[in-house]
DNA sequence: GCTGACTATGACCATACACGCATACAACGG
DNA sequence: CCGTTGTATGCGTGTATGGTCATAGTCAGC
């Protein structure tokens, strides 16, 4: 039984915590470059270079990243080397996979009785 | 090795489609309702009572949920009762509150040493 | 069919935020 | 110290969407 499971109502501020979260997560561009830095620590210039996104952007985006804990950094002379954090994502996203799969192949077999 | 673990870079296509899960999952209203329905089935009158919020505002979310598969609704004459569908919320928020935990310990072991 | 209860949807506003541009700040080399 | 390079930030803009109100649709009973 989870937090969100049956028998309890997570409090307004927990709610919010989970929210904030997920919502980091919904932008393609912040996922983009979670993947990205999954693949090894990665300097600013080639995440541009792979995203396409402006200096500007990035720089925003990974200073978000880094406050929840899934990013992190080190100076290599007067660049940052990024690194992802926590395996948690890649989790989070093989549940959801799971389950979409789950789903297609529901909607398959509807196919295949009618 | 997941989807988005080391190897791989998801496409923009799947990338889009994680983002518009997690998307759902960053609203505290739209997680309050997967809360209650996840506490046992539930009409819509109820749920507005239990959130406050308006009718269209419920009926909104609560189509969105659908179509992503995460609750279903059934009639009761003239009434709909919806039902959470699927755990997958219960186990990513778990994922995520561990998480949490997680590193609110390891800044508290932090300010020990200090 | 008409009426009343419940739900979905169109129109609308307010706000949040993804982006880029310009610029300020930080760190190294000369 | 000053220029160069790399990163963060203030500002502006456009778009998406949360939220409400009014209204249209849907179902049961008379």
């Amino acid at each position: 039984m989870g937090v969100v499971g049956p028998g309890s109502i997570p409090s307004p501020e927990l709610l919010e915590e989970f929210s904030q979260f997920f919502r980091l997560l919904s932008e393609p561009a912040r996922l983009q470059l979670l993947c990205h830095l999954r693949q090894g620590p990665c300097d600013v210039a080639s995440l541009i270079e792979a995203t396409g996104f402006s200096q500007s952007h990035i720089s925003r985006q990974l200073s978000q990243l880094q406050r929840a804990g899934l990013v992190s950094c080190e100076r290599d002379g007067v660049r940052l080397i990024y690194r992802a954090d926590a395996e948690l994502v890649e989790e989070l996203c093989d549940l959801v996979q799971k389950r979409m799969k789950q789903r297609l192949q529901q909607q398959l077999d509807q196919l295949q009785i009618a």
